[in-house]
DNA sequence: AAGTCGGGGCG
DNA sequence: CGCCCAGACTT
């Protein structure tokens, strides 16, 4: 056992987090589905989701029966969809595959869809109290900082050292403390900016903070510049009813209901109306232009032109595959990116 | 090794 | 406004 996990386990059980909503439990499938969660995700943006989730989808079959598109109505908002495509799928897996039952093999685990190494290790852990080590961003942050690592942690070379290191550092037992200890130094103690070093059980052995290191570690990831896109989303409307559009399963907002979408940089023409007849046997009249806001992203800057087109005649029908139309209260429910909601509560705000 | 995937919280 | 978060997957 090392110093470093003896004093992380004693500290976590006294000033840890221990009343999450997915802690307390040792079943395979409340933590998995808070793991996928929390990818990328702070603890704050998932707790209004988890149980949600949870209540709509409480077993592994309960999920793998659902439908992609109530999966996502109960992911939207959250980001990072493909995560809850890969839930659903890894969710039929285990019932077509393993029985029904979620695998305990620690290789097994990670050959399910949206799983990859930590994640599995924070599942075999918290589950069946296998000693796996995770190695999200708050281990990378303890332990280039702990142990004064310099470069960019999630480089493929550092990246493999800090896997070593999280390796040689496990106990031999109590991993649920062990782990759930990892998470809540780096959130609560080792924090990006002003960590609280005067109360952190691990101070004595910091190498960054016997070297005044700790403002510039874990060294920040180098900066590129992104692009910007311009786009015109057509609201086509027929007196309370809107339509959308299913998105393709890749790419942004993969699998979820859009708004049909122009860039404004290729558009030849901003006849709106023409687009809407072309593009959907649909006649309308192109209505003045909602302000336009902007949405970022990871890799690139979006800025969004809603234009409503008020329906004169259609002409086609409108149940085609991959199109749909519903009232603004019932889409703003629906499986629908950030945006678009931000829109349609805006329409619902200001009733033409 | 680099790019793709959201959205929000916080200084 | 810039940075990062209980990362995984694709190219």
């Amino acid at each position: 056992m090392t110093d470093f996990a003896n004093r992380l386990i004693a500290w976590q059980k006294v000033h840890g987090r221990h009343d999450l909503p997915w802690q307390n439990t040792t079943d395979p499938y409340a933590i998995w589905v808070s793991e996928i969660m929390l990818q990328q995700t702070q603890v704050s943006a998932v707790i209004g989701y988890y149980a949600k989730f949870m209540a709509r989808f409480p077993t592994i079959a309960a999920l793998a029966n659902a439908t992609q598109d109530e999966v996502l109505q109960h992911w939207s908002g959250l980001g990072y969809y493909s995560r809850a495509r890969n839930l659903h799928n890894a969710a039929q897996t285990i019932v077509d595959e393993h029985s029904g039952m979620f695998p305990q093999d620690f290789d097994t685990i990670q050959t399910l869809s949206g799983i990859g190494r930590s994640t599995a290790a924070a599942i075999a852990s918290f589950a069946f109290h296998q000693v796996q080590t995770i190695l999200d961003g708050n281990v990378k942050r303890v332990l280039t900082r702990h142990f004064a690592i310099a470069g960019w942690p999630s480089t493929p070379k550092i990246e493999k050292a800090l896997w070593q290191l999280a390796e040689k550092l496990l106990p031999q037992s109590d991993m649920v403390a062990y782990t759930q200890g990892l998470m809540d130094l780096g959130a609560t103690i080792c924090t990006r900016s002003k960590p609280k070093c005067t109360t952190c059980p691990l101070n004595e052995s910091c190498l960054a903070r016997q070297q005044n290191l700790t403002t510039i570690l874990p060294t920040p990831k180098p900066k590129k510049s992104i692009p910007e896109k311009n786009t015109t989303m057509l609201i086509l409307r027929q007196g309370n009813e809107i339509m959308l559009i299913k998105r393709p399963s890749s790419g942004i907002w993969g699998g979820l209901w859009s708004f049909p979408e122009y860039d404004e940089n290729t558009l030849t023409s901003n006849d709106y109306a023409t687009i809407a007849l072309n593009q959907f046997g649909i006649s309308a009249t192109a209505d003045s232009a909602l302000p336009t806001f902007s949405h970022a992203f990871t890799h690139f800057k979006l800025h969004i032109k809603p234009q409503p087109l008020t329906i004169t005649k259609q002409t086609l029908q409108a149940r085609e595959a991959g199109f749909i139309w519903l009232n603004i209260e019932d889409a703003i429910g629906a499986a629908i990116p950030t945006p678009i909601r931000n829109i349609l509560l805006y329409l619902h705000k200001h009733p033409s």
